[in-house]
Parts: C-alpha cells; structure tokens; sequence
DNA sequence: TATGAATGAGAATTCATTCAT
DNA sequence: TATGAATGAATTCTCATTCAT
C-alpha cells in the first residue's frame, strides 16, 4: 500500500500556498527552499510535485486563474438593478485587492520569464474577465475591455504607489467611473461623437486589425 | 569640473543603451555581463559608473522618467482646444507605446527589487504626470488620477496580451474614453456618489485563497 | 527454508534484468528509480533486496560472472582436435560479444565505485577463465593469460568503436591469432626470452604528462 | 589592460592536472569542486575555461590523445632491426603504464557519458594509434590492430587486476608476443591459412555478434 | 513484503562583485 | 579609467535512502 495521498490535490494546497509568497517577493526573488520553507516541505517534495521552478509558477497562475473565475461567478449573477450591480462589481473589487495585485504580479512574471506561456493563459483570463463584466453590466465587448483596462490600471497603480493610491480609497471612486464610462461611452455609440477620429498618425496602415470603429 | 560633465554624460548614455535590454529580459534575467556586452563595456567599467546592478535599476529608472518628463512637457503645452487636447495626448501616447511598456517592467522590477526606492520614485512620476494630465486637460486631480489608472491599464494590458490588445487598436478608443471620463466624471463630481457604498460584509465568493484585507 | 529459495531466486531474477541497463548507462548514470522502473519493482522493493546501490553493482557482476562460467562449462569441454576447439572458442566468443562488452563494463564500474571488492571478484573471474582456457586448448598459463589478455583487447577495442571494430568482423581473424600465439609463444616458453630486457631509464618522449611508473 | 593570460595555454595546463584526478576516482566520482580544489582554482575559473563538467573530460581526452601522439612519435622512428624495435616498444609500453591506464578509463568515461563524442575520438586515436605500429613494425593493418587490440588488453587487464597483472611483470612478456604474432601472422600471410578466411559478407545471421562461421 | 512519497545532503552551474594588470 | 579573469556563495535540481502505510 503507497501512502495514500491525492496527488492532485495535494499539488493544489501546495499552489495555494505558494501564491502570497510569489506575489510578495517575486519569482526571480525566490528560492526552491524558500519555497519548501514555507509551504512546509522539503525541496524534493517540491520536485515531486513539480518539475521545475518555471512550472511552479506556471501552475500557480493557472491555478489563481481558476480559483479567481470561480469566485467571481458565485458573486455577481443575480438579477438586480444596474447601480446595485455597479455596486456590487466595486464591492467584490475591493475586496479582493491584494489577490488581484498577486494575481498581476504573477502574470507578468510569467510573461518574463515564460515568453509563450504567459500571454496565452493571461489572454484567456482577459478574455474571461471581459466576458463576464459585458454578463454583469450589460457592457458591449469593447466598453467592457475598457473597463476591464482600468481595473487593471487600478491593480497596478495600488501596487506601485500602495501609500498614496490605496485600494479603499480608490473604490471608492470606482461607481462613478464605471457609470460615466457607461454613460460617456453609451451615449457615444448613439452619436457617434465625430467623424474626426481617424489616423493621428501613430501606426498607418500596419496594424490590420486596428481601425475597428469604435462606437459602431 | 568639467570631467564630471563627462563622466555624467557617458553614464546616460549607457543607461540609454540599457533600457531595452532591461524591458525585453527583466531586472532578474539580465546579467551584468550581458548589460556589458549589449552597451559595449566590460563588467570592470561597468562598475566603474554604477556602485551596484540595483543601482543600474534605480538610475535606469529615474533617467527614464526624466526623459518622460522633458518629452512630454515639450509635446503638449500649448493652448488648444480640449477636443484637440485630448487629440494631441491620444497620439503622443500611442507613439510611445514601447516606451511605457518598458517604463512600467522597470517600475514593478523596482518595486520587487528595492522596496522603499521603488514606490518613492514611481510615486514622484505618479504624482508628476497627474500634474501633468490636469494642466492639459484641465481635469480636477481626481479626475486625472482616473485616466493616469486607466492609462496605466492600458499599458499592462498591451504587455500582456500583445496579440489581441495592440496599442495601435486601442488608442484608437482612448479619445473616446477620455471624452467619457471626462464628461461623466465632472458632473459626478457636482453630486458625490451615495454615501451607500459600504463594505457589506466579508468575502462574497469565499476564494478560499488569500483574497486580501481592504485596508479603507 | 523454502522462504528463501524464493528469495533467492526472485533476487537473481530481479539481477539478470538489471543487466543490460547497466551496461548501456553505466552505473553511474542510473538511477535507483530507473532500476525500479525498468525490472518492474518499486524503490522499496528494490531495498528489499539490495542494501544499497553498490551492492546491486557487486551482486550483480557475482551474478554475471557465475552465469559466465556456468554458459562456458557447458560450452567446450569435449575432446576434440585442437583446431576445432579453436574454431569453437572462437565461435563462442562470437557470439557473446554484448555479454562480455557488459561484463567488462561492470568490472570497471565495479572498479571505480568498489575499490577493493572489484579487483577481488574480478581477480578470481580472470583466474577461472585462464584456467578454462588453459583446460580448453592445453596452453601453459603464461600463454592462456596472454589469450585472456588479448580477449580482453578485444572486448574494449569493440565496445569503444564500434562502427570499425565489429565483434563479428574481428572473430574471424581470431582464428588465426590464437593459433599464431600458441605455435609462436609454445616455442618461446622452451627457450625464456633473454634478460636482457629492463627499463633502461626514463621516459623516452618525456611526455609532461603522469607518465606513471613502472612498478617491475 | 586585462590581466595577461594565455587562455589557450592555461587551460592546457588545468587539463594536464587534471589527468591522474579522472583517472584514480572517474568521470561521475569527481565533482567539479573537488577538481577546482586539486588543480588550484575556484569553480568558477574552471568555468571560465570550460563550459560544462563534460567538456572537461572531451577536451581532456583529446589533449591526452595529442599528448601521447607527440610522445610515440618522438620515441620510435629510428631504424634499427627487429629486435631492437620489439624491445623499444615494449619498453616504451612499460614507461606508459598508469598513463594509458588513465587513457582508458577516460576512453571509456567518454563512451558512457558522451555518446557520438566518444568513439569519433577514440577511433582516432585508434587508427593512429595503429598507423604508428605499422610503421614501426612493418606489420600489416591487420596485424598492427591485431597486436592494438592485445595491447589493450594489456591495459584493462592490468586495471583490474592490479595485483595479479603488473605492467612491470606482464610487459616482459610482450616482446614474445608481439614476435610471435609476427612470425605466425606473417607466415599465415604469407600462405593463406586458408584462403576461405575472408569476410563472407558482412553478419550472417542477423544477431550481430552472433553466430558468423569462423572457419568453415 | 511492497509501495512510492518524502527527505536532505550534495551536485552542477551561475553571476554579482572584486582585483591584478 | 578600463579590462576581463577570478572568486565563491547561492541557486536549481537530483537521487540514494528512509519510512508511513
């Protein structure tokens, strides 16, 4: 008889605990013992489980992914009036602040160190999040990318200047933001706010899939 | 004292060469040997003109923003008319997409790296280009805090999903969304949001891991 | 103790299967776990066994040596004509060219990992054979270890080229070269080669090199 | 101005003290800490002079190849009679004991641990090796591998049986063998043992060593 | 007996930093 | 100043061995 353990779940426990310490310190800035250290086993046993640092984080993001997809689809399905929905999206928002600022953290070490993996599985987070802000909103695609483009500004301004631009005082502001997007962005649709927005110059002719008419 | 001048000069000029290599690889991935190599020094001179590979970082960093600074103050100053404002701030920022790019890794290796440095410096830059986004659009602080996150956003998010978020298709929006934040933002601010958004009360999705504290 | 008969058995069992893969790695360069997985046990079982690593390498050289003389007494013991058993050891040795290339390569994992115990167990398989072939072929031990040796030259000399060195192309001449030193080195041992032969000093070519000592 | 070395030359150096290292413990018993401590260097100058633990042993091999070319060379070109060559040779075989002891195992460290690597290398040194026998001897190529192979034979007998097998001991034999292959093979040259002892045409039977007729 | 998860010492390799030139 | 060889502590990863089951 092996000692019966549930492999999977066990690597998922071990994940879990990896996840503030990878979002504290930084991949680069952790060691597989250190790693062992703290989630409390020896560095074989991190072998056992994982085949390489790389895939530590890897799984790690992946598995943050998941654990993030499904706590938000609990939170946020009811059938309720837009403010209250407005609301509710901050609410959840705000408290989940550090998570999302490990979560960010962790994609762009993938990103760094990773090269393919990490744009595909955080493209896929992206896509999902966005999909679920156009569910909870009622957002068309592109204004709920907009959205979803300041939340990730939000992440990364609290990360970086986490005195001045804390995630409390800043929720707060959130609702209003969302709505005057909502609104600023609505209402363009309905008049197209001018014909004036056409090349500025940056990128001519290269970027095919550019150009998608904004409000359209 | 005329050989500081060169000394001081020539040390920009390899801070110049760096930033590329520092963007594409990361603080962690690049070793001295490579700076030297890609910048055309030895490690010896290397050291000559930086006490620390951290300290390549930090003044990386600094001569970057500083160069931010001066771009910008020599792009956007003149008195125009808010639609051709917002015009002028689409097109410089959509022309240094890579320079953001890079700018923000620096930041967040900075932040990983060298604790207390990094919030600092980033928060001068913060704090600066806020400044700056209220002179030009003639936005209230709050308000251009909201479009420095979103701008923010923007970047992570053209970093990590280069294939479908290219800065070429999503600056197209930005006037848009400027215009919408804008508007809807200073009429919000006329009537404060509901003093209603309150924490409710816990977690709502119960994400088993770290879901931080709100520190409001 | 019926026990250990079964014990016995299943260890020689679990021997024979560990042959080839230590022959193609090197002991060395295999891993308990590969062993384990290669036989069809687990690491634990495998400890059931064996005590330790080393003891697989010096039960298992035991184990092949004996297989090794077991194959030869059956092999050549019939009276016949010199030139036929010529012929015949030839043959044999033709066809046991992966088993031998094995073997040596134990002995000299066994050599380098065992110290002591390797020369030992080797020192008693070179005597048996030498005795056999003195048996075989009627040779004076002289001459039956000057075959060995250069049975031995053949081993090496096939496992180390094996694209210009055949065990099959070489066989053929060795015919000829056991007949040459019987009928050359019979002659020889009425008439012992003068004295004459000492070291005359030095080293010829000086090669800076650990050119070692000669311990006549 | 760097510090003046002649890299070439210094690693020539490092190689040539490594020699007796890889030979007394192998290849896998050696630990590039234990040669940085022997040969007087840090590990990290040994990395400077060799990419990888492997590569010392490739170049090690061939600078001992190289080495020993250069001193054969040096030792055996003169003319003089038979005899008197036989003699040289033997002696020059005794004065290079615990060096091509040495060789070999390198030889064969470089078989187990370097694939392709290994017998390009050693057939070389082979054919040279024998190319330099013909040319002292005046044996043919198929002697001068007949009387390699022996010598071989010698090594690895004299490896594993150190006791039993001395160079010192063993190497007075030599002269008599190597004449009695002479004369036996250049007579069986002469006339044909057998005119039916040739190659029949690659393997017979499929199983490579296997099986091939001698003589029949 | 048998399993295979767990341990942890130790291996190869890297790299910031120093220093002789 | 400039060079790049040298250092050695620290890192990732391996693997013989143990042990709970």
């Amino acid at each position: 008889m092996p000692k019966t353990v549930d492999h999977d779940a066990y690597r998922k426990e071990l994940l879990r605990k990896c996840f503030d310490l990878f979002g504290r310190h930084g991949f680069s800035n952790v060691t597989m013992r250190q790693i062992g250290q703290e989630i409390g086993v020896s560095t074989g046993a991190l072998y056992h489980y994982f085949p390489s640092k790389l895939d530590v984080l890897e799984q790690l993001f992946s598995w943050a992914v998941e654990e993030d997809i499904e706590a938000y689809s609990e939170s946020a399905d009811r059938d309720l009036p837009l403010p209250e929905k407005v609301a509710r999206i901050s609410q959840f928002w705000m408290s989940s602040g550090n998570f999302y600022e490990n979560l960010l953290l962790l994609a762009l070490d993938l990103f760094r160190n990773s090269a393919a993996e990490g744009e595909e599985v955080f493209g896929d987070f992206a896509d999902h999040y966005k999909a679920a802000i156009s569910k909870s909103l009622g957002t068309s695609p592109q204004l709920s990318e907009v959205i979803f483009t300041y939340l990730l500004g939000f992440v990364v301004h609290s990360l970086l200047t986490p005195g001045r631009f804390s995630f409390g005082k800043q929720a707060l502001v959130l609702p209003d933001v969302l709505r005057a997007l909502i609104a600023g962005c609505n209402s363009d649709a309905a008049k197209p706010v001018a014909p004036r927005r056409r090349r500025l110059g940056g990128e001519p002719g290269d970027s095919p899939a550019a150009r998608g008419e904004v409000d359209a």
